[in-house]
This record gives C-alpha cells, structure tokens and sequence, in this order.
DNA sequence: GCCATGTGATTGACACGTCAATCATGATGA
DNA sequence: TCATCATGATTGACGTGTCAATCACATGGC
C-alpha cells in the first residue's frame, strides 16, 4: 500500500508525493471554505467573528485584553485589531480602555455577540461532524491527530 | 491507540475530535502561510501567482482561454479576474482577444513570468518536501492520501 | 525629573477573495 | 430578422490579511 519508495531527501517530488500535498491543502482549503460559507448563512458570523466570540464567550465576564486575545487565537496583532474594528461597528465587540494599563484595551463581546455566537455555535459544530469527523474512520482521525503533531514539529514557531 | 469511543453520530463533539479537527485545520493553514512566505522571497511570487503559472507553463504554447485556465486551477473566473488583472500589472501575463470567440481572452505567460516562475519552483517544491514529505513517514503519506480523498467524497462539488 | 527604550494597540496601503451586477457577444427559435 | 437567452469575462463594493509605520503610554537608568 506504500506508494512512495522509501525515504527520498532531496530528490524530485514524485507525482504521488505532489499529488498527495495538494490534495491535503486544497481539501483544507474547501473545509474552510464550506464550513464558513454555513456558519455565514447560519448565523451571519465569518469564521474569524466566530474565533474571536469564542475566545470571549470562554474568558472571565466576557472580556479580554486585546493582546491576550491575539495570542489566545493565534493572530497577529494588526490583524485583531482590523478585525475588531469591523466586529466593533456591526456591534458584535466593544472596546473598553484598561483599567491597569492606559494603553491596552479591553475587548467584550456584546449580548447581540453573545446571541450570534450561540446561534452560530450548534449548527457549526454540526457541520464539523457532518463533513470531517464522520467521513473519517476512528483510526483515520488518529493518523490525523498523529499527522498533525508531525507536521507541527517541522513549522517554524508562530508570531 | 484510538481516542474515540467508536461512531458518535449526532453527538456533541469530544474535546479530543475538536482538537483533532482545529490542528488539522490550523496546521494546513499555517503550512500555506509559511509556504506562501518563503515562495514570495525567493521569486517574489505568491501562491497564486505560481498556480497560474504553473497551468500557462504547462499549456500548449503558453497560452490558454481564461475559462480553461479558471477550471484548471479550480478558481472562480471573477478571482481568476482580478488576479490577472493584478499579474498584468506586474508583467508576469498578458491578455490577447481570442480569435474563435470574441467574447473570450486569451492568457499567456510573458518572458518574465516564466522567468519568476522558473526562479520559484525549485526552492517551492524543497520546501514542500522540508516542511510536508520530510515530516511524514511512507505510511503516514498513504494516510493522508486516503484521508484527503475520504473528506473529499463529503465535500460538495465545485464551483 | 528626564530621556531612551520597550510595549500595547492602531493605522494606511495594498494584495487577495467573494458576491452580485454588468457588458458584450454567441446561439436559438418564432 | 429580431427578440431572447446563454456564455465569457470584467467590474465595483466590500470583507479579509499582511507589512511597515505610527502613536501613546510605561519603565528603567541616569
């Protein structure tokens, strides 16, 4: 069932190899894509409105430094606060000055965030079953798990 | 070796399936963006750019219908649009009526953008071999070449 | 106290992607 | 022929993401 033929550093990708890397970041990329055009319709949230609901709906009274929040979800800072920006006028987050520290800001979600994201929440995890977990064998999903580690090993540290 | 408790149809998620399913995710998405990176350096090139590139290099003459090229490469045709539109700018293609349809264009490669093209592929595929085949055992190859094509008997059909 | 330096966060410019609308041309049928 | 519909492709508006620059405030050394 090994197609490839053994180890082969620094040689030409066979069209196996090449074929198996694109078909495992396309399919990623179709994932993303058909589970956020759902969450769209479901409940109006992009994928990065939902991230940033979840990370506040799961902190202490909702709220968040701007900075933890960053770290928490894996994003880079500029990019939080873009997005913060356009969450803050659809009126799904609020920004606070920091109490402790005049140049941080507090991020809370707002109940009509809170509202979205609940609404959100049961139809995406859902479609997280319907379209990778159930097409999966148990042993399939450990070779992920494994996989992933793997490949996680190799990339360079985030920001 | 098997996390899962066997087939949870319809159940809530396990936080072991959500991990699973977020670093899957996650991990794709961070290989595209490192990827992306070192591409851009080395050619100044972007994911995208390569894509089309690789199809016009490989088409008779360099030169392909928008539509073909749109379908070969999976994207829709006002992204396909807009990217050429972008990568007229730059030089690297360039558009001509077609002579069959006059609705229709033509793309074809310049000189120039078969240059960065040839600039980009050698360093691209080391770095998918560095950061994807290199990471992963034969057999762990064979898993992801199986568990791409069981997620993708689930996803919807393209565009 | 004051300045250098670091840190939290925002901004502007621009590339990328999607959606809906548009436009021109080809094909079809009364 | 001409009205209609389908098709190839582009456009505009807008959300998203990155990079480099900026700004305000904190902090530590003198």
């Amino acid at each position: 069932m090994t197609h490839t033929t053994g180890g082969r550093p620094g040689r030409r990708l066979t069209s196996y190899e090449l074929a198996t890397w694109r078909g495992f970041i396309e399919t990623a990329e179709q994932l993303r894509t058909v589970l956020g055009g759902r969450l769209r319709e479901d409940s109006g949230l992009s994928e990065g409105d939902y991230g940033v609901l979840l990370a506040l709906s799961e902190a202490e009274g909702r709220r968040m430094r701007s900075s933890a929040l960053a770290t928490h979800i894996g994003w880079e800072r500029s990019r939080l606060s873009h997005h913060l920006g356009r969450m803050e006028r659809r009126g799904l987050v609020a920004r606070r000055e920091c109490a402790e520290d005049s140049r941080g800001a507090e991020i809370l979600a707002t109940t009509e965030g809170m509202s979205a994201f609940r609404r959100a929440t049961v139809p995406h995890l859902r479609a997280v079953r319907e379209l990778f977990l159930d097409a999966l064998t148990p042993a399939q999903l450990d070779a992920v798990a494994e996989i992933v580690a793997a490949l996680r090993d190799r990339l360079p540290p985030g920001p």
